[in-house]
DNA sequence: CTAACTGTACTAATCCGGATAGTACACTTG
DNA sequence: CAAGTGTACTATCCGGATTAGTACAGTTAG
């Protein structure tokens, strides 16, 4: 389901919590799925429960999904989630045009270059 | 010249590193144009030599400046070290997009984005 | 009800990278 | 030669990430 990059110096329950708020935003977990309990998705991962807990806590108060005691934790129906990723993606790309303006980069060639991609 | 936020989690050389890197390749610092040295510019920062140190020496690497002993350090001629650059960004901007067409983000819609500049 | 599972909340200890402190050496310039 | 430069070390400190361990409350299946 997931995997650990340790070469990567991004703390672990941040590699986590992106990589479950991408399956989870995709829909390749779908709404209301159950997610993995701590303990078994640290035990899969051989990493310590606490850092499990510390990036569903922060999914939970970022609304991407959603705990009850005694049950588990499940995935919030995209739509709602989906909109604050999209903001912060947003941002991500002004600032990235930006730069590529500062270096003398066109907007015709930045769309080029999304164009030229795997079409939507 | 340069300004460090304690506040932010990157690291102080890191912010060195950006920072030098942009004057440098927007043409802000000409080429050939002299830097500060090692221990002026940690003088000036309050911080320690050996993280400007680190900065330049990386920088260095990357082709960005290119350093004499007993002379100095200096900026790298734009037009070589701008391309490294601009390929990372690239990258950077395919792996945005990527994750906005997982969003169901359309084409259209990022170029939209793009060309509308300060719009929102 | 009991047992086993779940999320949650702590505290303490450890690990590790960023940053500091200090020294030393070789080179260039005036 | 003297002052300033980049460079290369080692030792140490510091804080965040992670581990380790324990405890408690709610849920569910038997």
């Amino acid at each position: 389901m997931l995997t650990l990059n340790y070469r990567d110096s991004r703390p672990i329950y941040l590699q986590i919590k992106d990589g479950l708020r991408k399956l989870i935003l995709t829909g390749a977990i779908a709404a209301d799925e159950k997610l993995p309990s701590v303990r078994a998705l640290a035990m899969e991962l051989a990493i310590n429960p606490n850092t499990i807990q510390r990036a569903y806590a922060e999914l939970e108060s970022e609304g991407v999904v959603y705990s009850v005691a005694g049950r588990g934790s499940f995935a919030t129906p995209h739509h709602e989630a989906a909109t604050a990723r999209k903001e912060e993606l947003w941002g991500q790309l002004d600032a990235l045009v930006a730069e590529l303006h500062d270096l003398q980069v066109t907007n015709d060639e930045i769309v080029a270059r999304i164009k030229g991609g795997t079409k939507t």
